[in-house]
DNA sequence: TCTGGGGTCCTAGGACCC
DNA sequence: TCTGGGGTCCTAGGACCC
């Protein structure tokens, strides 16, 4: 890995996304308070923050507070091609892109110096690029690490680009307030306020051992390090996600078990189409349920086989409903999800066989196998992992 | 403040195997 | 016969992120 003194990290972070598109694509809406969503707020143009609405409220909170706002319907997929469009640019910055959201991402320019010149340098010219190219306003944070990357363009926002120099980091890190730590939510902000902790550098005078035992293993050591200033992540090219999944609120009710069963029917629908489409199957099949209390629950049931195929998933979601029945009569159904978890490619099969390592009638027998279950035209090398190392097997010439 | 839709990661307990 | 420890997988719930 290559381990730079220098800030070479950008974190790129497109402004009010939602709300920014449908003030580019309608100019009477430029200048304007904005609102996307309309039950809940999925995204306010910065006129709108202004009045003090926010992402995730309620729309009618949102308009009390905004009388003058324009609510306007989301449009998915124009986001979703404007994010495709953006991250180009970020492609043809470097190669090294690790996409966080539909809305953001990790640079590393490290490499860059000699040709592309300084990352300041960089990050002006990407921001000039996404909004001649795609037209929408950008914000960049420059640091040695992600966390300060990304720290920095949130101080930065909207439409600006902040550099932390590698020798300002703690003066830039301690006095921010401990909200603006990766994995501080509103519980674990409670926390720490209960013991008097409200800065960053109040965090990183605590022991280690401290905010284990107080917040768990995982969260403690990770708050722990980044008020260290330690963030040792490099980015990542090529994340692929674990999961796909849909959901519907579907209201108060009441709702009768034949309409509740054609909301999955139609979610799985959905999902399974959509697992195909990016060549993914899947093992763990999950149901969520929201009650009309809010409370929450989620079943699961893993399959032996991976799947994309709306039959198979359908049928271990309505097995899932099926046990779910009793709470959902009890408290009354207002939001149905599903997911398909523990995602891999579809292209590759994988098998578990006895193999003994140098015994060639194995091989053969578990070939025959592969052959049996998925057919000689679809499978066309298989992996066979030994104990102690994989083996390749053509099955058949590519 | 009565709340969307898409995800990630962590924890903890139980089953099961060696 | 009784007991122990380690590892993996599955399930459910929770916090967090955009």
């Amino acid at each position: 890995m290559f381990v730079s003194g220098e800030a070479s990290i950008l974190h790129a972070d497109l402004d009010a996304f939602y709300a920014s598109v449908e003030q580019r694509d309608d100019p009477r809406l430029r200048g304007r308070p904005v609102i996307v969503g309309g039950g809940v707020v999925l995204a306010a143009s910065y006129e709108a923050k202004a009045c003090g609405v926010a992402t995730a409220m309620g729309g009618r909170q949102a308009l009390a507070l905004c009388p003058h706002a324009v609510v306007v319907p989301p449009r998915m997929s124009v986001y979703s091609a404007a994010s495709k469009a953006v991250f180009e640019v970020f492609r043809d910055t470097t190669p090294l892109v690790e996409g966080i959201s539909i809305d953001e991402a990790f640079l590393d320019v490290g490499g860059l110096r000699r040709i592309a010149g300084p990352p300041v340098d960089i990050a002006v010219r990407l921001r000039r690029e996404v909004r001649e190219r795609v037209g929408l306003p950008i914000t960049v944070g420059v640091a040695r690490t992600k966390f300060l990357a990304k720290v920095a363009s949130g101080v930065a926002k909207p439409d600006g680009l902040l550099v932390v120099p590698p020798d300002g980091e703690l003066a830039f890190l301690h006095p921010l307030a401990v909200e603006r730590l990766w994995g501080v939510g509103r519980v674990t902000a409670a926390k720490l306020h209960e013991y008097g902790i409200s800065s960053v550098g109040e965090v990183a005078a605590l022991p280690e051992s401290v905010l284990v035992s107080t917040l768990g293993r995982a969260l403690g050591r990770h708050l722990h390090a980044l008020a260290q200033n330690r963030d040792p992540r490099p980015v990542v090219v090529g994340r692929r996600r674990g999961s796909i999944g849909s959901q519907r609120a579907i209201g108060r009710g009441p709702h009768t078990p034949e309409g509740l069963d054609a909301v999955v029917v139609g979610l799985a629908d959905r999902v399974t189409n959509r697992m195909r489409k990016a060549h993914r199957v899947g093992r763990t099949v999950v149901l969520r349920l929201r009650f009309a209390d809010f409370s929450r629950i989620s079943r699961s049931h893993t399959l032996p086989e991976p799947t994309s195929g709306t039959a198979e998933v359908l049928a271990a979601v309505r097995a899932l409903v099926a046990r779910a029945q009793p709470l959902i009569r009890e408290r009354g159904c207002t939001l149905i999800g599903i997911a398909v978890a523990d995602l891999r490619d579809d292209a590759t099969v994988q098998l578990e066989l006895p193999f003994d390592e140098g015994d060639a009638d194995a091989l053969d027998t578990t070939l025959d196998e592969v052959h049996r279950r998925f057919g000689h035209s679809a499978v066309t090398r298989a992996v066979l992992l030994g104990r102690d190392r994989g083996l390749e097997v053509p099955l058949l010439p590519d």
